[in-house]
DNA sequence: CAATCAAGTAAGTACCCGCTTGCAGTCGGG
DNA sequence: CCCGACTGCAAGCGGGTACTTACTTGATTG
């Protein structure tokens, strides 16, 4: 069992690095390890074993639950800020990648359980429950404002190690400014310590 | 002169629809309605075509300009970002592609040049401007909110038309929001009318 | 009119691709 | 002990790739 866990390992790497087309199936042998064969033993074809890596490997949804009942929302929107870029920064050149060859190949990613769109639905739960809850502005969309955070999150991990230029501060610098601004364009009334 | 043209924007088009290894001279020259050969005449080599339809065919960088002295940040502002985000919107699928290869050719694209990038530095740079004015929070950071709504910009007009169950407003109103959230993160006085 | 030059055409080279086949080794279980 | 399942190895198939060569065509220009 191992040995298959290894070549799906090697196959969704491949991919992340050089996308559908350059993932062959003599790299990928080779990044496993294994015979070139195995592999059409195993999976049948490039096709479903790149298709099979991509459902396992990564793409499936992460811990990206925010509180039920919301208290801080400061602190609570920093946390989950914080592990919310650190996965999506982990995945970043496997979201690149299936980012730019999603036009080419639609039904090959199922972009609707991939996890930026499972974060963003996450925070926008969370904020109808901060506005019903009164801890933010009546006047802010929790749409918009969802995407807006989420794109802030989202184009910093999967940018920022490829334009060294436009991010200098450390990501948890950041990650702190983003959650400032955001509250406050959120209204968010801060809790008395 | 008008050959080498077409036979650019063929290539950039091919590119952007198929990435690198996709771009075969045998699509391009189909694309661009010419013989293969005439490709190696004209550049030499695919490599080189497809560098040079990347450094002219729209990655190279835009009207992006914002006042250089601010009266209305919230008009301003709409009215520059509702421009960025359509040329963004535009050159999706070529900013998708070229993302998902750029750790594979880090090279082979200008990314410091890049739409986004201009305009993250044009917003950045008036932003400082608004700060110096008074018209904005002395609280606000104008490096990280720059990077936040051009974060937003970026994400929005790259994954729209890929992610229809998240971006369920039309753009213009989608914008409108974006801004209203990003004024009030910034603590912009509204001038009196 | 003759010379030139850009473009098309046809064929071919050497290589890489996904995928298949046949065979040899190797292991655990009846 | 032998059987079957699994893997590696070597070779090959048809097709696509970037790129080259040699020759033809047609328009421009001196």
């Amino acid at each position: 069992m191992e040995l298959r866990e290894r070549i799906l390992k090697a196959a969704a790497d491949v991919y992340a690095a050089s996308g559908f087309r350059g993932a062959t199936t003599r790299r990928i042998a080779e990044q496993a390890g294994v015979n070139e064969v195995t592999l059409f033993r195993h999976f049948g074809s490039k096709t479903r074993l790149l298709q099979e890596a991509m459902s396992c490997a990564g793409f499936a949804s992460a811990h990206c639950e925010l509180p039920l009942t919301p208290v801080d929302p400061r602190a609570e929107l920093a946390e989950w800020a914080g592990r919310t870029h650190a996965d999506l920064f982990a995945k970043r050149s496997l979201i690149r990648t299936a980012m730019g060859e999603i036009e080419e190949r639609p039904d090959f990613l199922l972009t609707e359980h991939s996890p930026p769109v499972c974060a963003g639905q996450a925070l926008h739960a969370y904020l109808e429950r901060l506005k019903t809850a009164g801890l933010i502005t009546a006047e802010a969309d929790c749409r918009a404002a969802a995407a807006m955070f989420m794109g802030t999150l989202f184009a910093d991990a999967v940018t920022r190690d490829v334009l060294a230029s436009v991010f200098a501060d450390p990501p948890e610098t950041s990650l702190k400014r983003y959650v400032d601004l955001f509250v406050r364009a959120l209204g968010v009334e801060e809790p008395t310590p």
